[in-house]
DNA sequence: CTTGACATGAGATTTTTGTCTCACTAAGAA
DNA sequence: TTCTTAGTGAGACAAAAATCTCATGTCAAG
C-alpha cells in the first residue's frame, strides 16, 4: 500500500500536499464549496492521490483556509508605543475585520465545513482553531495589571465574539449591513467592553 | 374560470409540505445534514415528490428550522413590570441563549446550509431570517427615549453580534466554554454595552 | 357518476462521490 | 549505475444522491 507514512519520502508528500491545499484555497474563493475531484484536478494530481491526503474534504477545507493570512500581534504592534488598551484593541478589530471581509467567501465555506462537525463529535475532524485570541491578548498586554483576572478573561471572550469572522456572518445575513457599518458598530462595541472591563476593575467591590 | 378550480387543491399541497418541514426538522436534531431521501422516508413521502417541493435541500433545512421556537418579545415581557433595559437586555439574552444550546444541533445544520449561499447570490435560496431584533427592540423599548438615536441603532447591532447562534458557535468550537461560562460572558458584555450607550446618550458632546 | 387536472409513487436512469487494484515512475541507498 | 520501495496515475468498481418518466390515485366541478 502506498499510504504516506514512513519517513523517507518526505519531500515529495509535502510537495503534493501543499499543492492540494494552495489549489483548494484558490477554488474556495469564488465562495462554492470545491469537491475533491475539483481540487485533485486544480492541483494536477489524481483523484486517488487526493483521496490518499485528504478522505474528508473538510480537513482539506480547515487547511485551506489557514492559507489567508491572519494579522499578527507581534507585528501589529511592532513600532506602536501606545499602550492604551482601547486604541489597541479597535486596531487589532480593524485588522480582523479587514481579513475577514477581503476573505468573505472563503471564510464561509470553511466555516460551513466546520459547523456540522464539532456537533457530531467526529473526531478524525479538523477543529477551529484561534487566531483571535492570541491577537486580542498581544492587544491588551500592555495594560494586562490593570484588569482583575475575572474582568480579564471575561473581557477577552467578549471580544472574542466580537472579532471573529462569525460577527461578519450576522452583519451581513442578519443585519444587512454592509462593511463599513460594521467597522463603526464593532468599533463602538469593542472599546465600550474594553471600558467597562477597566472600570469595573477599578472600583473595590466586586469582580 | 379554471384557475380556481386548480387552487382547490391547496391543502394536500400544504399538507405534504408541512410533513416534509416536520419529518426535517426531527431529523435535524442529530445534527447531521439529512438527505432529501431521509427527509422523504421519514415524511413517508416518495423521493419524486419531496424532490419537487425542495429541489435544494437547504431550503429545507432553513424552513425547518423555523419551527425551532423562538423567544417572543410579546410574551416574555407580558407581565415584567420592569422598565430597566439592562435587566430586560440580559432576560432577553438569558431566553435566546436558552434556546440557543437547546437547538444546537439544528442550528448548526441549518447555519452551515445557509452559510455557503448568501455569498454565491444564489436567490432561489432562502435568506436568513432575523428574529432577535424584535426581541432586541421589545426588550429596550419602554427605555427606548432615553438613547440617542444613533446611539440606540449602533446598540442593537451590536447586541445582535452577541445574541445570535452564531455567538454560541464561538464560545463552543473556538474558546471551548462551556454553555454556563458562554452565559456569564454574554450576560456581562450585554449589560456593559447597554451601560456604555445610556451613558454616552446622556452626555451632552458626541453622539 | 364521470371527467379533467393535478399530485403522487415507484422504479429506471444519470451524476456524483468514495474505494480499490495494479502497473508505472521516481527517489534514495548501495 | 542498479535495486528497492514509496508515491502516483489510470481506471474499474461500488455506493449514494439527484433527476426523469410514466402509470396510478384522488380531488372537485359539472
Amino acid at each position: 500500500m502506498a499510504t504516506p507514512v514512513a519517513a523517507e519520502r518526505s519531500n515529495q508528500r509535502y510537495r503534493t500536499r501543499k499543492d492540494l491545499i494552495a489549489a483548494a484555497a484558490r477554488l474556495m474563493k469564488n465562495g462554492r464549496k470545491p469537491t475533491l475531484e475539483d481540487v485533485a484536478e486544480a492541483a494536477l494530481v489524481s483523484r486517488a492521490t487526493a483521496y490518499r491526503y485528504f478522505p474528508k474534504i473538510d480537513a482539506l477545507l480547515v487547511e485551506a483556509a489557514l492559507d489567508i493570512a491572519a494579522p499578527d500581534g507581534e507585528a501589529l504592534f511592532a513600532e506602536d508605543a501606545s499602550s492604551d488598551p482601547e486604541e489597541r484593541i479597535d486596531r487589532a478589530e480593524a485588522a480582523m475585520h479587514q481579513m475577514a471581509f477581503a476573505n468573505e467567501a472563503s471564510i464561509r465555506v470553511m466555516l460551513a465545513a466546520t459547523l456540522t462537525q464539532a456537533a457530531t463529535g467526529d473526531d478524525d475532524v479538523p477543529v477551529r482553531q484561534n487566531r483571535r485570541t492570541p491577537l486580542i491578548e498581544a492587544a491588551l498586554a500592555p495594560a494586562k495589571d490593570q484588569f482583575r483576572k475575572a474582568s480579564y478573561e471575561r473581557l477577552k471572550s467578549a471580544l472574542a465574539v466580537i472579532f471573529g469572522s462569525e460577527s461578519m456572518i450576522v452583519f451581513r445575513d442578519v443585519l444587512r449591513l454592509d462593511e463599513k457599518a460594521a467597522r463603526q458598530v464593532k468599533s463602538w462595541a469593542v472599546r465600550a467592553l474594553v471600558r467597562a472591563a477597566l472600570e469595573e476593575s477599578r472600583r473595590p467591590a466586586q469582580g
